[in-house]
DNA sequence: ACAATGGTACGATGTCAATCATACCTATAT
DNA sequence: ATATAGGTATGATTGACATCGTACCATTGT
């Protein structure tokens, strides 16, 4: 039985509908272009193990690239593909955040 | 112990996260505005029940209403609100379907 | 050298969502 | 009147997903 390819809408309509990962993107997206930040520094309420979860969902859905720096990884937002794909989305993640006016 | 109350913004992602009923909003953000249409009339491969649990969804999203004409109950998009809320997210969906151009 | 930090891999668990079958209701059509 | 069609309600099944603990790896800093 083959898997079901998921469209890439759906997967990145399926990324965000979990509010810890809304939170990472929210935070990238009004952070200044070209931003790069560790997983950890996002502050989720979730164990490490969960958060290397979350982290490869994003980057999956094309939402996230995510650089080895060797001693931590460094997440940036691919907000051209985003932008260029998905316009105004990520003015939509952000409007669930007023603090990211 | 109190249900997590989700976010607006996350019950519109959670909704649109099927396949199904991202079926169901583009076909109605491309047909005119103001269009109504019985459930089974988008022909999703689901049965009578599944259909009335994603138009319950959709609902409750905030992306549909659904009048009772007592033979069948008409769904229309709830355009106004959807796009004042969330700019751009009814064109996202319809770029997922070329045929609707 | 060694601890601390950021992260991954694996396995387990609990919850939620999509689906169905069945039974039932209401209005139109024959 | 009776069948047909659109829809709802309920309960069961199934699979997916968010989460955790534990063990482990690499790099930086002391």
């Amino acid at each position: 039985m083959e898997k079901k390819a998921e469209s890439e809408l759906g997967l990145v309509l399926s990324a965000l509908s979990d509010p810890n990962r809304r939170r990472v993107i929210a935070a990238l997206a009004h952070a200044p272009a070209g931003t790069e930040r560790t997983c950890v520094s996002f502050g989720l309420p979730v164990t490490k193990a969960t958060l290397t979860h979350h982290f490869k969902i994003l980057r999956q859905a094309g939402l996230i690239d995510q650089i080895d720096r060797g001693n931590s990884r460094a997440a940036f937002l691919r907000r051209e593909y985003i932008d260029e794909k998905f316009p105004g989305l990520l003015n939509i993640i952000l409007s669930e955040y007023p603090e990211y006016k």
